[in-house]
DNA sequence: TATTTAAAAGGACAATTGTCTCGCAATAAA
DNA sequence: TTTATTGCGAGACAATTGTCCTTTTAAATA
């Protein structure tokens, strides 16, 4: 649930120290700003060098639904700059947040002239769909309970990042659905957190 | 919920007259066939011609989930050639499906040597992920009712193509579920389906 | 220390969705 | 025509999850 890319960030690191040009920059964010908005322009692709992020969409019903935690290397701002379109998601800093930021023109040169980092995001894109695919699959043939046993793992490294409220939000049930099951699955002795 | 990529098909059409290699070739597929099947390697890279197939992972409950419904021009095989990795999805022809086949190497070989090719995967892996992000959220937000509406428009298209266990599989709900709320939108006179 | 605030936990009840089962209708096989 | 077979629809009930609201806890501030 929190995904990293230390490939990217590996190509990326080098490429920033040898830049002059400002085809890449460094950003700041502090904990809980905004970094993207839904349905607006997106003028640059983001990679982030430190700290943790959320990737949410927020429906009519009010609801926010967690896409995923994004952590070092993870892109952002490629899909909108590929598909040439608005924003589809929020992005806010979880902690603070430090970004490479590089802008569109940039990023489709990258993509045209250096075959690396062309086969770096089409690697990123095929393991984002196929996360996608595989959690999507999950939650809607399993109960709370089992998705909550499924990331017990990530839960014990995240918990003190990450609030209730978002765990739920990660799962798409609401907090008194989370508490409960968590109590179940205390008494029963499976998890304690 | 059927997706069609009109764009891939064009490019792939005179690409198959040209070759002259056996680069690509055509296979057919009887209705309710196997394509492809979980966690299994993958040798090619497939891309519809013509007919419908669908999508789908099986659970360790036994449900199936479709993640979605494929037609003309299509592509499957290629996230797992660029992942290089087992196949995640089990894919069945619903119709007769025509297809074209291209080996890995061939693929890769496109993916490198052809910029207009690199730049149609891309986009393509880019669309896959944002209908997959649109429909999470929107599933894991909406009674079965509000998600049966919103599909309205597309289940009248496939009503004679596809069964009612097949819809349920891709809303991710059972047949009891959706007859039931199938009749509670017929009585609002909402749903004529 | 006392006071305010926000996050977390949970009680009571309602709504939603699933499980199990049976019956009906349509189609294919005997 | 009769007999299987299969998909579809739905009744009765159970389990799951959500809604609303109150209480508890813990951290932050005066």
């Amino acid at each position: 649930m929190l995904r990293i890319n230390k490939e990217l960030l590996n190509f990326l690191g080098p490429l920033y120290h040898s830049d002059t040009e400002g085809n890449i920059i460094e950003q700041t964010f502090q904990p809980k700003s905004q970094i993207l908005l839904e349905h607006k322009q997106v003028f640059s692709v983001y990679i982030i060098k430190s700290g943790i992020a959320k990737c949410y969409l927020t429906e009519d019903t009010g609801a926010d639904f967690i896409q995923e935690f994004f952590g070092e290397g993870w892109i952002f701002g490629e899909i909108e700059a590929i598909r040439d379109d608005l924003s589809f998601c929020n992005i806010d800093a979880i902690s603070e947040v430090i970004m490479y930021k590089i802008s569109k023109d940039f990023f489709y040169n990258l993509l045209n002239t250096n075959e690396v980092f062309n086969r770096l995001i089409l690697k990123t894109l095929a393991n984002k769909i196929y996360y996608k695919a595989i959690r999507h699959s999950y939650n809607q043939s399993h109960p709370v309970e089992s998705k909550l046993l499924r990331l017990k793992d990530d839960f014990a490294d995240l918990a003190n990042l990450i609030s209730k409220q978002e765990i739920a939000n990660y799962l798409g049930i609401t907090t008194r659905s989370l508490n409960r099951t968590l109590k179940e699955l205390k008494v029963k002795g499976l998890m304690n957190f």
